[in-house]
DNA sequence: ATGCCGCTCATCCCATCGGGTGATGCCGAG
DNA sequence: CTCGGCATCACCCGATGGGATGAGCGGCAT
């Protein structure tokens, strides 16, 4: 048990959930609010004064963005957690603020007491989620992969075309893999055209893009 | 907050551990200790009885692993999470045990109330890591990023030129691209060329895939 | 053996792509 | 003020990509 309060400063550009997260908050032993702000600025500018040991940050406030906005507060004052509450889950931004030292991330549909749990275990310099969200980081972890599109596509495409499809996505342009293969620039062509319309796109790239996503070849890095 | 106890199952094959966290756990309001086991195979055995809410889950035990009880478990008793506590941190088993279903992972060094604050969360529907092991998590959904390069490039493209890429990681044509920025085919164009030349890559293809592994934008699905 | 399918290739055609050159207007740094 | 970066566009050009058609060959199945 923490000896003093858990100090909470709350970002949220509508005053009602404002109203509403410092009423839970407060009413919470072991909570209190510290501060509040309505937009990315005044946020950055008055959590060092504040002092808080979390910060419950909305995703989406006027000025900066939420991503910019824990950066540039965990470039200033190393202390201060970062607890995400947002309203809708966009993946890019998820992991976006994650790299960007956020220390949790929750759905504003979560349950009260959820909210509460979490930033007393984001105080405790652990990491939360929400189930959802944590589903994607995991899944993200373990693959950007689509098991299920993967089934479907693997048969779909016969040996050859699937080594073109491999080469197509190291960036090679067809007539590169007929060098590679061994075999005309032509036939590439053939295979390259059956490919897209197995895999219903309309240019490589896009081809190359549903397979990495589907799994059905990675990312040709160096 | 829960009208009933959260429900604790402890398994470690240290009699020493279990007892301190059973005397830790029951002693903290709203949780309680249902059941306990030794080795991997009564933890299985036992768990399902038990019905407990969370499995607090030592990787090192005799008999089956963690990530093979952690899994085991999760395929015959749906509710229960599970929430491992370890001494040492594997990366590859780390991966492992998110992947076979666990809730969350933490440190036995963690601080005595950060466990129960933990089992707390993961009762509630959330996912929690330590912080030195999120650190590693956050890393990994970067994995198929590398931001080292991404901060690379990132001062290197103009802002419209990160529209443009951002348009392009979606398979859209120039033309296409043209008509969703209000802007000539011969300025995409343009675009276009700056962003090979500035990501040295030779076509398209090539420069969407780099992009996407230094994290500058996201494959573009539906 | 007849047919289907995968792999191979050729030829023709046109849209798209990417490069190059040059031009305009804007804006901020030196 | 000038220089350079950015965004906008035009024109020309060669290379590439993708579609369509047709065709020969080798398996494999009914």
């Amino acid at each position: 048990m923490p000896v003093t309060d858990v100090r909470v400063f709350i970002a949220d550009d509508h005053e009602l959930v404002r109203f509403a997260l410092k009423a839970l908050i407060d009413d919470e032993p072991g909570l209190t609010v510290v501060g509040e702000a309505a937009d990315g600025e005044d946020t950055v500018a008055l959590v060092c004064e504040a002092q808080p040991d979390v910060l419950l940050l909305d995703m989406r406030m006027p000025g900066l963005g939420g991503t910019e906005v824990c950066r540039r507060v965990r470039d200033v004052c190393e202390g201060v957690r970062v607890l995400v509450l947002t309203s809708y889950d966009d993946e890019e931004e998820l992991f976006g603020v994650l790299a960007a030292g956020a220390s949790g991330y929750l759905l504003k549909d979560s349950r009260a007491d959820n909210v509460a749990q979490a930033i007393r275990s984001v105080a405790d310099g652990q990491v939360v989620f929400d189930d959802a969200i944590a589903q994607r980081v995991i899944a993200g972890t373990t693959a950007t992969t689509d098991r299920a599109a993967a089934e479907e596509y693997k048969d779909l495409l016969s040996e050859r075309e699937m080594e073109v499809l491999r080469l197509m996505a190291k960036g090679m342009s067809n007539k590169e893999i007929a060098r590679a293969l061994w075999i005309g620039e032509t036939t590439v062509k053939t295979h390259v055209s059956h490919i897209l319309r197995k895999l219903d796109q309309n240019d490589r790239t896009q081809a190359v893009l549903t397979a990495v996503r589907a799994g059905l070849v990675s990312m040709g890095g160096e």
